[in-house]
DNA sequence: AAACGTATAAATATCATACATTTCGCGCCC
DNA sequence: GGGCGCGAAATGTATGATATTTATACGTTT
């Protein structure tokens, strides 16, 4: 029937203002803010609570905190990685597994690279094209540790979509997938398998074929989710027990 | 070659501990944290350190401080909440917009709806029933603004999807698409179409018809995104140019 | 006996001040 | 002209105090 009467602490006033800043484009990435005492004074609070203001947004990837003289609060760039991290530490509590990060991955990314095949610019083709020559030369070198090269090519295929919700989808997934994986050091023949398909890929997308685009990179992460024993038949009822 | 010496904040450090505790299940949900006064003892800093780092977790989602006797810091439940909302922020910072989310959300949620067709326990089924029948009591009582009923309906269905990685996806792509339409009120006429669409939907997940659950899914969302004027066909050219 | 009010205690929220540390920039000195 | 040091500016941390919120126990009233 009736609203609680919330009195909120008054550090997420602070918060929304400094947001509503920030996205209504007051605030441009770069910008500085006040420095603490400033704040203070303008939204009449102590240092602490314009502190614990600054804490929530950093911490949230709305501003980057520097220290020393023409130090301070700067309105930062879009970044997944806190993003990443913030999902990384939901996903450990909920105990979710690699099954489910892959069958996120192999739901969205097939279909990004069939929308990078309709828009993909010609910068966007160099920046794969790059990022499989940067594979091949690291493994010529003797370098087995792909994973890197392999994600500048996912990356570069995410940005070729043009959408920048599913760049940024695609981009949580793919830091945290990382995250899980780098304590395996891929097999030799992963290597040279993940080459060539990212190599496949981007001629069906060079050739403006999305149904290949997407049908290759649907293979393409089966073939590596069962390899790395994640799980190749994903909806097999392994599933943890509703828990309502 | 060398890595660089990182001198990290105090409350970092103390961050770290707490997550790892947390993690490990040292600490499960609901687990009271000793008090700020406590932990500044433990950890040899101030309150204020302790505070700073309690912020941070919080604002992560993962404890929950309460004030007043026997308040403090609890454990959290796991929820996709403040990670859905870091997400937004990032995407309302990226000025993405009613275009790319609309199709984000037709290349998502018609899969999470085929996905939830296999999966969805009696709980998830009664979920999404009953807020249909909500929907369906609000707009009988007069209330033409339907968008929450619509909103519990497609979360329930996320949920049913039983892959939390595709649930906080779906969260953070809805919050930001209805936040952006919060100034339409719909049309009477649409109200009903959504109730009918979610009915449908329910039912062909009552059936296991994942297909069928896929396609009128799809439907559902194309009809609305035109009716809105966001965008019919997505790829229509009125990209922004590439930035490189 | 149940309901209401009050006192008390425990915890967080906030304030004020001081000091420590980091970092940039200026200027001196060689 | 370049290295060096000093100082200013900003955040990081500490200390102590006060304000506010909230649960609980206890007493009073009806």
């Amino acid at each position: 029937m009736f609203q609680p009467i919330r009195i909120a602490r008054a550090s997420n006033g602070i918060i929304y203002q400094i947001k509503e800043s920030i996205f209504a484009g007051d605030l441009p990435p770069g910008h500085a803010l006040p420095s603490e005492k400033e704040l203070a004074e303008q939204f009449r609070v102590s240092r602490i609570t314009v502190r614990d203001a600054l804490r929530v947004l950093e911490s949230q990837g709305l501003i980057q905190i520097k220290v020393g003289a023409r130090g301070g609060a700067f309105v930062a760039s879009p970044s997944a990685d806190p993003v990443s991290e913030s999902l990384t530490n939901m996903l450990r509590l909920k105990q979710a597994t690699l099954v489910d990060l892959v069958e996120a991955r192999i739901l969205v990314e097939p279909h990004v690279a069939a929308i990078a095949a309709q828009r993909a610019t010609p910068d966007d083709l160099a920046a794969m094209e790059r990022a499989i020559a940067a594979a091949r030369e690291a493994r010529a070198s003797g370098d087995r540790y792909f994973i890197p090269n392999s994600v500048a090519f996912h990356l570069a295929l995410a940005e070729a979509a043009r959408n920048p919700v599913l760049l940024f989808a695609v981009n949580s997934f793919r830091a945290l997938f990382h995250e899980a994986l780098s304590a395996l050091l891929p097999a030799d023949d992963m290597a040279e398998r993940a080459i060539a398909d990212h190599q496949k890929i981007l001629d069906a997308i060079r050739a403006r074929d999305g149904e290949r685009a997407r049908d290759v990179m649907r293979e393409h992460l089966s073939y590596f989710s069962e390899r790395v024993g994640a799980a190749g038949t994903p909806r097999n009822g392994r599933r943890r027990p509703a828990t309502g």
